[in-house]
DNA sequence: CCGTAAGGGTTACACCGTAAGTCACATGCG
DNA sequence: CGCATGTGACTTACGGTGTAACCCTTACGG
């Protein structure tokens, strides 16, 4: 029974709704278009890129995609899973991207230094969405469930196997290197807009706008604020990198 | 028109309702106890350190205060300022916990290892609610509204100035510094049940446990597993930092 | 004794994730 | 051809969330 609400929605509807009754008989055989994962999952990676994580919810997401949030639901076991993929399509967009998690073939070093700059990229490429990559990493897939973005450890580590690391070498390799990109990403990311706060897209606009030289209680920071704010990560990042690839290289000769 | 739902609220009503109007003439002068702003994020962090930043809300912890949801609002103007608040107490702690963040006295090498000693402690501490602070970094305070934890960034640059850090290799070094904590601590932190970021999952207990030997596409990964599960980072820690010191080292005679 | 304001409760609303049921159509089989 | 079956999307519904707006009780200063 309809009951008939008082049908304040205003939503566009998209069709075929209220003449489901009436002969139609125009639509071409497979006008459903179903949508697939993966079309949901780009969707979701686009939406944030956009909005902002905190903005998406299933309705909405379902909105972009033409679709009531239930239909996601065929797709995707629920939202957490929704995001699981996200970072997995995230990180897997390196290996399209270009051959960046290719066996090593100039020597380790540089296998790292392309690894780092695709990760790099992809972070700079999805600032809104680097933070929940950085939030869920691999899962610690040796316990419990596993599938995150394993493809990328998988590579790294074969890499380095490949190239003369023993066991142990890699291990301490992967923790250093990843915990390098971590933080160095994380703090660009952020720095260039990638919040995590939920919903504070719209506008917060000027409000205490006159802060002239409102009391500061911290005269160091103040003072040296414009040169924090500037922005020469990249710089930084590719002399941290190559410290990092010295230090890799004790541990690969202490092995 | 309000239609006069069916009214099925059938939630528990609690107390102080019937006998409103009654002598009672029993409480001492201050019965009501006013909750404050440092109950309400000491309680909140609690809770995060306990069930996890997911389960956190404001009906949630209200009913930990012994309160309703509502009353919170008095003192912290929503859920996101509540989680900067919490952000900010965690990093506070340090000041509390010692002189972390006391002027350097023997050297800015120790110093710099006080300090990061204090903020793995406290990390290590709230492995919980460290995503959280990790994601919200100081929020870029030279531009904007301010306030996160600027003390703890204040007393950085200012003991490496008094340290014969000139302007720019104190700024490096704040972002060395930065990003290697950052990247250190959430793999760390996270390896130890740390929950995941922002806004997620509440609690999903143990589901397909009969991998005992799912086939795994990842022959390394799962061959390394046992190794990189293993918690040696206490020592890598040690280390990587002190690689970081001899890095800052050399800033500070570029200088 | 009466403002008055603060501390807290109560109601209401829009939105969220999602379990469960439904309906339209495509495709198989007899 | 008719009918079973399945699939993909829509609909309804429920409990939970953050929070705006209002109400009530108490404390206290005049």
């Amino acid at each position: 029974m309809p009951t008939e609400r008082d049908d304040a929605v205003d939503v566009a509807r998209p069709v075929a709704d209220a003449d489901a009754t009436v002969v139609d008989g125009r639509q071409p055989p497979s006008a459903r278009v179903p949508l697939d994962r993966n079309r949901i999952v780009d969707a979701a990676v686009g939406y944030i890129d956009e909005f902002g994580l905190p903005g998406l919810s299933m309705r909405r997401l379902g909105g972009v995609l033409g679709v009531e949030a239930m239909s996601l639901y065929r797709y995707v076991s629920g939202r957490e899973a929704l995001l699981d993929a996200v970072v997995d399509s995230i990180m897997d967009q390196m290996h399209r991207d270009e051959d960046v998690l290719a066996r090593p073939q100039d020597g380790w070093q540089d296998y790292l230094q392309r690894l780092a700059h695709g990760v790099r990229r992809v972070a700079l490429a999805h600032p809104k969405a680097f933070p929940l990559v950085a939030s869920r990493p691999p899962e610690a897939p040796w316990l419990r469930p596993p599938l995150r973005s394993l493809a990328w450890v998988e590579a790294f580590l074969d890499g380095l196997r490949s190239e003369g690391f023993n066991d142990t070498a890699t291990v301490s390799a992967y923790r250093a290197f990843t915990s390098f990109l971590l933080g160095h990403l994380l703090l660009e990311v952020t720095a260039h807009g990638g919040d995590v706060g939920p919903l504070d897209v719209l506008e917060d606009s000027q409000n205490s706008q006159d802060l002239g030289k409102t009391l500061t209680p911290y005269p160091v920071v103040s003072r040296l604020g414009k040169a924090l704010a500037e922005d020469h990560s990249a710089v930084e990042f590719e002399e941290s990198l190559e410290d990092l690839l010295n230090r890799i290289a004790l541990m690969r000769a202490e092995s």
